[in-house]
DNA sequence: TCATTAAATTGTT
DNA sequence: AACAATTTAATGA
């Protein structure tokens, strides 16, 4: 199993800091684990870090007023998340759930902001990563109108696969057709019958504990 | 290495 | 939601 150091090293922001950076970084950088099924953080906390998926997945929710959970989008390995909260003073807006055992970093709010100062690669990052956000948010409002079971599936593992916002991605998923479910707000039974129809069409191939060939241009443009 | 068992995941109703 | 079939992982000979 790769140690905290070695995740860090190979995270796409960490490539442009210079060796006195990384010393910092490895240094405030604390590692937990989230098992399956428990919380990263809560809406209403105060933000104080910067949250990054070592191993497994994560999604980002918030719970409708009558108690309907909505789930904005699915963070696996190599994904960061939360630096819009971080360079504002309110509380978390949304509460970050394990799908999976998981590993997560926390950087210290502190050394976020020093990077920040500090370091243009990581800027440039995190303006990439700000606008990358950005249109799946507005797509995702899209798909959320067209109410369209295959669709809101494609577009679900399009951006699960999305190689700009998590570039520690495979040429495989290993995610279940429930976790799938749970991303998508579908039902298990559609996920396996709309996987289904995906494959067909020559979308992914559907493979025993997780999906695989995805493509992943035509997933994300699905039903457009 | 192989056989057996348990656990996880899938496919169907 | 429940059930059966399938795949993987774990165990021990």
């Amino acid at each position: 199993m790769a140690t905290l150091s070695e995740h860090l090293r190979s995270t796409l922001w960490a490539k442009t800091l210079d060796g006195a950076q990384l010393a910092r970084i490895e240094r405030d950088v604390v590692e937990r684990f989230c098992a399956a099924g428990t919380s990263v953080c809560r809406k209403g906390e105060p933000v104080d870090a910067w949250v990054g998926v070592l191993e497994g997945l994560v999604k980002i929710q918030t719970v409708s007023a009558d108690g309907r959970p909505v789930t904005f989008t699915g963070v696996p390995s190599g994904g960061w998340l939360g630096e819009g909260s971080l360079l504002k003073t309110d509380p978390r807006k949304y509460d970050v759930l394990a799908l999976r055992d998981s590993r997560i970093a926390l950087m210290p709010r502190e050394t976020f902001l020093w990077l920040l100062d500090s370091s243009i690669g990581f800027n440039r990052f995190l303006l990439r990563q700000l606008n990358e956000r950005l249109a799946q948010f507005i797509a995702l409002i899209e798909y959320e109108r067209l109410l369209d079971t295959d669709a809101r599936i494609a577009r679900s593992l399009g951006e699960l696969f999305n190689p700009i916002l998590y570039p520690g991605i495979g040429p495989r998923l290993s995610i279940s057709q429930e976790e799938i479910g749970y991303l998508a707000g579908v039902s298990r039974q559609l996920v396996n019958q709309a996987l289904r129809r995906l494959e067909a069409q020559g979308l992914l191939k559907v493979e025993y504990g997780g999906v695989a060939g995805l493509a992943f241009d035509a997933l994300r443009s699905y039903g457009a």
